[in-house]
DNA sequence: GCTAGGATGCTCT
DNA sequence: GAGCATCCTAGCC
């Protein structure tokens, strides 16, 4: 499912504007038998969402300063989640540079905290269903290739192979340490 | 160009 | 009370 995300678009209406973006960069994290997810203590207050209906938002607080946005997966009674990390940004442009506080077009989405202050998605946002809500999932286009790496910035269950992103797209994240993975056997 | 370190507050033990 | 699914800036090369 964390594949087949790459491409769609994530769109938020708020009362300042609309804002979009193609997805370009997830990260899947599965439930239980995942440590490095959320849920892998069982649904706790936080992890509940995930233990629930797919299609949903899963939105947490990040080192205190930033938002991360997921889309809880739809296993029959297995948890998990992907993580939306980048966007290529498409409407409301001016609205996220103006939200970021900076101009460049590749600052804007280019990591989880990053696109979620682009968006405008906080914990109000958390458990809405992303197909009937003022945050939504579309259809866009799908990316050409798919190239995997180990996911980013966790400190157990490294080695998984559990990010998956568009080469070559500027907005993806961490452009430095994907160019190492491409390199490693 | 790169690295180190601080901000900051919720979540779970 | 420890531990983060992060971002930004300053300082150095």
């Amino acid at each position: 499912m964390a594949r087949d995300l790459l491409g769609k678009v994530l769109r938020h209406e708020t009362r300042q504007g609309v804002s979009s973006g193609r997805i370009v960069e997830v990260e899947a994290y599965l439930g239980e038998d995942d440590p490095a997810s959320h849920a892998h203590r069982g649904p706790t207050p936080r992890a509940r969402v995930m233990f629930g209906d797919g299609g949903r938002a899963y939105v947490y607080l990040s080192y205190g300063n930033h938002h991360c946005m997921n889309v809880v997966t739809d296993r029959k009674g297995v948890a998990g989640a992907v993580l939306i990390r980048a966007l290529e940004p498409l409407e409301g442009i001016p609205l996220m540079r103006q939200r970021r506080g900076r101009e460049e077009a590749e600052d804007l989405c280019s990591g989880p905290g990053k696109l979620a202050q682009a968006l405008g998605i906080t914990l109000a946002q958390n458990e809405l269903d992303l197909g009937d809500s003022p945050l939504t999932l579309l259809e866009g286009a799908p990316p050409e290739r798919i190239l995997t790496s180990s996911r980013i910035g966790i400190s157990r269950a490294k080695e998984r192979p559990f990010r998956f992103f568009e080469p070559g797209n500027p907005h993806v994240s961490h452009v430095r340490q994907i160019r190492a993975d491409a390199l490693a056997p």
